[in-house]
RNA sequence: GGUCCGGUAGCUCAGCUGGAUAGAGCAACAGCCUUCUAAGCUGUGGGUCUUGAGUUCGAAUCUCAACCGGAUCACCA
């Protein structure tokens, strides 16, 4: 029986009034009084009629006679402090310790169906620290959505077609015709980036010059032989020209096989593609579907809009009058084709909070066209990644490319490794990998502790520190535990299924177990506020907490055995917890560094 | 201008379903490596929780207003 029950039946017994469990507000004591869970007892007032002292006082006098797990109780001012008895806590422990995914649902067979939208890049340009903070989000919440015991299908939508892409394949074909990533050496994403600024710094060129010549801004934009080649281009490959077409597919396998290799090192999979050259014809079918129906109408120009001011949103665009699609008609496009791959229950965009509003009315115009998931859908909001100069500007070249950043931070970790001799035992195999981890966990982790919804700063070169609320801090911790568990197993000491009650445990054990217990609590609420932030600062606080027992108590030299061994199958547990939560995360975490 | 989001220590951030004296890390200063890994631990200093009103026994937390910052309100994606 929950603790929180045995307040409502304590309630209900003394005052003779039912309260709903949610009324009974337990905290963990604060640090200065004693205790380990406190009840806040004012709520209670109007039920008891007493003063606050009394409540108090006649509350933990009834729970410390009628519920076991209590020892003791005391109060002060409207807190009622309650301590529970060491066998609990060790009782509790023995629970964890015999589960091995311990606070980890697993989805049964009519488990909920969440489809997870994440990544979603245009194929003209490498991936950024943007994409970064996106695809760490993205993946974390699909582990915390299935740790919650939702099947979870991973998905990315790719913007494959469009303007911007014609403009890096008119540049290769004006300036760099034959170049490829074999003949470059460069990884096919950044080579098509390159064409792309190359595209726009000609451009640039040509409207200087028109410019010159006496024209208007407006006027040497029209008039951009350029962009009207580009723009040819976009109409030969909707029709289907076959060179142009060819050379798309071209570039854009050159592009993808450059992003696997940068979601592969980022350790972030898909289970669906989606590209939008194969589902923006779907969203248009759709549009008009939602026209027959009367759900749309058509201006006199032949395009075709969304009234949403009964919905205090205004009126918005679909098919525009020359027939072709909009972004937003590209979106229920994809809706469409995944709902008829899968049975989706919950769908989660993971796309940045530029977009607010567009997945406002998305939900809305999907929720017309009688989509189950279209009301519900949770657009998961994040901030903007800015730098200490501020915004991220292509066209300032102050983009942080990802591939860069990951390099940057392995390399960081093997100099940072190198100093202090923690590879000096390691064949290159294993420095190579535990600095990959290192350097990853250090990136990962400082970005996906902050908060989602708030913008973050990064500083590349100072704020990746391994010191700290790090990702290595975490990870060093969980290898110190491992090694003490390596130790005790070369003593030829082994852990039993069960630690046996009447141990001497001390508070801050107590806590300990405590801390590893809310495991569970915290992955349900991660996963309901879809907040991998959740997470990260919980393990930390754990690791910190243990860091400190750690360096109080022997471990390994109690000389108690049963002391010794209570203490090795904490430590194991406290591992396996953050080993789990880091695994949430996409982080992982060695045995050694 | 309308809508949405943010404002907590010098810096980066927790805390926000109202609870006790607002917490970490970094940076600064002072200690601790013959003891299971010092990427660690301990201590000191550092705050008008943007401001003002309101609700309440109690407000960083809820409400309203103001101020600052950001996003968005495209026949771009």
């Amino acid at each position: 029986m929950s603790l929180q029950s045995s307040v409502t039946q304590a309630i209900s017994n003394l005052y003779n009034q039912e309260i709903p469990e949610s009324q009974v507000q337990l905290q963990k004591t604060k640090k200065e009084f004693e205790g380990h869970l406190t009840l806040v007892v004012f709520p209670l007032l109007k039920i008891s009629k007493k003063n606050p002292e009394q409540t108090a006082e006649e509350t933990g006098k009834y729970l410390k006679q009628n519920v076991p797990a209590i020892a003791d109780y005391n109060v002060i001012k409207g807190f009622l402090n309650l301590t529970i008895s060491p066998d609990h806590w060790l009782e509790l422990l023995n629970e964890i310790h015999a589960d091995a995914d311990y606070g980890l649902t697993k989805a049964g067979e009519n488990a909920p169906l969440v489809m997870i939208e994440y990544s979603s890049p245009n194929t003209n340009k490498p991936l950024h620290l943007g994409h970064v903070r996106n695809n760490l989000l993205g993946f974390s919440l699909a582990e915390i959505m299935k740790a919650n015991g939702y099947k979870v299908v991973k998905t990315n939508i790719v913007n494959d077609r469009g303007i911007h892409i014609c403009k890096s394949m008119l540049a290769w074909k004006k300036w760099g015709e034959g170049a490829s990533p074999e003949s470059t050496g460069k990884k096919g994403d950044h080579l098509i980036g390159d064409f792309y600024v190359l595209f726009d710094k000609r451009y640039k060129e040509e409207l200087r010059v028109l410019e010159f010549q006496g024209l208007k801004k407006e006027e040497a934009e029209a008039q951009s032989s350029l962009m009207a080649e580009a723009r040819e281009m976009l109409r030969q490959w909707e029709a289907g020209d076959p060179e142009t077409v060819q050379l798309w597919s071209m570039m854009n396998s050159w592009v993808y096989s450059g992003f696997d290799e940068t979601y592969k090192r980022m350790g972030v999979d898909f289970d669906k593609i989606y590209y939008e050259s194969e589902t923006y014809l779907t969203g248009k079918e759709q549009v008009m579907g939602g026209l027959q129906k009367g759900i749309f109408y058509e201006k006199e120009d032949g395009s075709v809009w969304a009234d949403l001011t009964a919905d205090g949103l205004d009126n918005k665009l679909l098919l525009r009058a020359d027939g072709t699609s909009v972004y937003m008609t590209q979106d229920i496009g994809t809706a469409k084709l995944r709902f008829d791959d899968y049975p989706i229950n919950k769908m989660v965009y993971v796309v940045g909070n530029e977009q607010n509003y567009h997945f406002q009315v998305l939900s809305i115009l999907l929720d017309k066209l009688g989509f189950e998931f279209g009301k519900g859908l949770v657009h998961f909001s994040y901030g903007m990644v800015e730098l200490p100069e501020g915004k991220m500007k292509s066209r300032e070249g102050t983009v942080v490319d990802a591939d860069d950043l990951i390099e940057e931070m392995v390399q960081t970790a093997r100099q940072t490794s190198e100093e202090l001799g923690k590879l000096d035992n390691c064949t290159k195999e294993e420095a190579d990998h535990i600095v990959e981890i290192v350097g990853l966990g250090a990136l990962k982790y400082f970005i996906l502790k902050v908060d989602p919804k708030k913008n973050m700063t990064f500083n590349p070169k100072e704020s990746i520190d391994f010191n700290g609320n790090t990702g290595p801090f975490i990870q060093y911790t969980h290898a110190r535990i491992q090694s003490v568990l390596r130790k005790a197993a070369e003593q030829g000491i082994a852990l039993p299924e069960k630690v046996q009650p009447g141990l001497p445990v001390s508070t801050k054990e107590e806590e300990l177990i405590q801390s590893v217990a809310a495991f569970k609590d915290i992955v349900r609420e991660a996963g309901e506020v879809y907040s991998p932030a959740v997470i990260a600062n919980y393990i930390y606080e754990l690791v910190k907490e243990y860091n400190q027992f750690y360096h109080d108590f022997s471990i390994l030299r109690e000389e108690n055995e049963n002391l010794k061994i209570f203490r090795l199958v904490l430590s194991k547990n406290i591992g396996k917890v953050i080993r789990s939560g880091m695994a949430l995360l996409g982080i992982q975490v060695p045995d050694r560094m």
